[in-house]
DNA sequence: TTTGACCTGTGAGTTGGTCAAAGGTTTTAG
DNA sequence: CTAAAACCTTTGACCAACTCACAGGTCAAA
């Protein structure tokens, strides 16, 4: 198969074929007669394992490793589980913190209601920002040293 | 004041202020006997806004063009409305994408468990992937051309 | 005067691709 | 047979918002 072919089939952008490639996901030899590469069906097992992967949220150099294991005969397996238990409470976080947010907006919007839109006089730039106090923040300014 | 001052006073790291500041988020003056930084009061209190904005989710570009259009004294106040209802707009979406990937893995998970680990046999790489199905993929991977 | 803390500018690294450029090859159509 | 389309190659830039490293200049205290 040649890149376009094998990216088809496992519906990827030949770009992340190659890129693939050049990251050591994928193994393709060359054809010697044009130089191009060549891949077979377990390139394409590997391309479609990742993405599937990838999707699981999986990065890239986490997948490199579950191949590489899987390479050497052992069962990736346990490590699967191990990593995944981890990228879980990271999403997780992210998730929390993004609705953190969320909240942090919401709440600055029902604010904005009531406030009338300033002009800038030199001391204020827009007080929907400015004058807007996050309610999660341990102290996110300190006081200026006045020199 | 002087970088590091600047970066004290508003909480953030030295680096933060000189990117700040090629970027054209800060136009703080040049000390002519050594070629230093030199910011003052206005600067901060960009800086601060640059920052409170960051928490509320605006990108550097948007906070850009906000303190820029507040430099023309005009109130970028409906500007950062509408931007904002954009905004949140899209940090629910990402909420919504990561919820979903949470809902795979937790379902991943599931089966997991009662899965045995398999040792790599050439045509499995980690069946924990291989044979999990995204229930939310309309269809991820079509045939393989037969060549 | 010599440390140590600070300043300068430039450039690379982060993540996972995507896109463009410049040039070689193969296939298809006329 | 030839020309164009479609594909291949490598290299490198780009995205976001910083962070860090490097090499060299400046300044304060001991």
């Amino acid at each position: 198969m040649k890149v376009k072919e094998i990216a088809t089939a496992a519906g990827v952008n030949p770009d992340t074929v190659r890129f693939y490639t050049r990251e050591g996901l994928l193994q393709p030899t060359r054809n010697p007669d044009n130089n191009y590469q060549q891949y077979d069906a377990e390139d394409l097992r590997r391309l479609r394992f990742a993405r599937k992967a990838r999707q699981l949220g999986f990065s890239l150099p986490e997948i490199r490793q579950i191949l590489a294991r899987a390479d050497d005969q052992h069962s990736p397996c346990p490590m699967v589980r191990d990593v995944f238990q981890q990228r879980l409470v990271v999403v997780e976080r992210e998730i929390a913190e993004l609705q953190q947010l969320r909240k942090r907006m919401i709440s600055a919007l029902a604010a904005w209601q009531e406030m009338p839109d300033g002009t800038p006089d030199g001391h204020t730039i827009c007080r929907l920002i400015e004058y807007w106090d996050d309610p999660s923040a341990e102290s996110c300014c300190e006081e200026p040293k006045h020199e």
